[in-house]
DNA sequence: GTCAACCATAGACTATACTCTACTGTTGAC
DNA sequence: GTCAACAGTAGAGTATAGTCTATGGTTGAC
């Protein structure tokens, strides 16, 4: 598929997805034979672009989003390394979670005290 | 206490404090029969900026803190508006803690898959 | 009385993550 | 063959949340 199907698949705009091919985040491929110089994207590309919108939506930078998809897709890592990057992210996720909680708790607190 | 022990009290730069200042996070008092222009702040304030600090590692924008704080501690609002802000608040992070538990559980499966 | 450490204001600078504009080339329906 | 819709690159602009610099006044220990 072309860029623009691509971001009709993941609701990323084309711009976004263009920000995020410089980050590595997704690479298209060029067909040698056409004389354009269009990419073409396949079914991975939506997949990770789906993890890059959720590991956004509970807090990962762009910078760690780059290392998780290295660790679950990419061969820069072995296999020790990637479980290691994998469970880093999980404890990172344990104490957002916490933080959220505790946060909840203040405010039903605050809410009660009303 | 002046801005320098606020900062010492609460973990945040000075610069910190006077950024937050104009968005009305806190505000200290001016002594009258001083002749320095000094600002003074009380405990409240000290626990102002640790609700903006909590408030802000869940991931509220300072919009958001800035309506939560006047619901926490203004006038602004009645008491029914207060809770309804707060029950908004608590909604956004049920919804937050579900994402992170979501993309916890995703990471795990793909260690297992490993 | 002087010197480091502090206070205030104003505004410039930085990082992150987009978002948009300008410009140019390609494709396909009519 | 032309025109809208799409493709590409390069780079400017925006929003959020700080962070730092410049400048000048104040305080308190010595």
């Amino acid at each position: 598929m072309l860029i623009n199907e691509l971001a009709k698949r993941t609701g990323l705009s084309v711009h976004t997805i263009r920000f995020y091919e410089r980050y590595g985040f997704v690479k298209g491929t060029r067909n040698e034979a056409a004389r354009n110089n269009y990419f073409h994207y396949d079914e991975e590309a939506v997949q990770r672009l789906e993890l890059v919108a959720d590991a956004k939506s509970v807090g990962f930078t762009l910078q760690e989003i780059a290392e998780l998809l290295d660790a679950w897709y990419g061969n820069t890592y072995t296999k020790s390394q990637k479980r290691q990057i994998m469970l880093g992210k999980i404890l990172v996720l344990d104490a957002r979670i916490k933080e959220l909680r505790d946060m909840k708790r203040q405010l039903q607190k605050c809410m009660e005290e009303l």
